[in-house]
DNA sequence: TATAATATATAGATAATCTATATATGTCAA
DNA sequence: TTGACATATATAGATTATCTATATATTATA
């Protein structure tokens, strides 16, 4: 099943900042990634990484760095830096009340597991 | 906590539907009674919600006629029309993989409960 | 009678996606 | 070696769902 492009909307920046707190990746790598961690739920179009990638460097919760590790390429590499690490704390916590609440009103007023 | 607008963006149709799905509503009513639900999580604005009812009625999803059935003042009344009820279904249908695909990239990989 | 809450409505702003396009590198088959 | 395709990054403009702001009218209350 597709999901449409608006309910994913505000979930992008948390999981692009949920792989890099796994390891440093470059753009195109995000892209495979969330596609397979996601199982092709989430595929995410590259004219929507960049600009998310740059506005997050700028802000400064990401931060950039070229290396061609394979001695290929050369790639842009993402590291999560100490705001990003805050940021993706709120983004998480911002979204199990999201979901919480969403289940309770699925649920007809009926609490939900977890929360 | 607030939640952000843009992670609120999709669910909204959803979640009307589903009050809907209870009782017929007037577009007031709903506002509070999504307030209500979700504990005041989700505080839907007028120029969000009356717009989209007119489009919901427009495509067929909804039926609205007018009553006053306390005898005050006339209300507009919105009820769910067959093919409201099947555009729910996908729609939590929808949520459920959504969320459930969301909770395993945050888990790293690892199945979450339920799904 | 004035003020606030209720109730509906619409125009325009904002923001996060998308599509489309551009450019360049690396791989592989003909 | 040349062409085609996948990889990789980038940006401009379109789309869309929310928001704010504003308008209008009714009902309740001080």
């Amino acid at each position: 099943m597709k999901i449409s492009k608006n309910l994913l909307s505000g979930s992008t920046t948390m999981l692009l900042l949920k792989l890099l707190d796994n390891k440093d990746m470059y753009g195109y790598e995000m892209i495979d990634e969330l596609a397979k961690r996601s199982d092709d739920t989430f595929t995410l179009k590259a004219g929507t990484l960049y600009p998310l990638l740059h506005s997050l460097e700028k802000d400064g919760m990401l931060i950039s760095y070229e290396e061609n590790p394979d001695n290929s390429r050369v790639r842009k590499y993402y590291s999560i830096h100490k705001d990003g690490k805050k940021l993706l704390k709120e983004k998480e916590k911002e979204w199990k009340i999201y979901s919480s609440k969403i289940n309770k009103v699925l649920e007809g007023g009926v609490k939900f597991e977890g929360i």
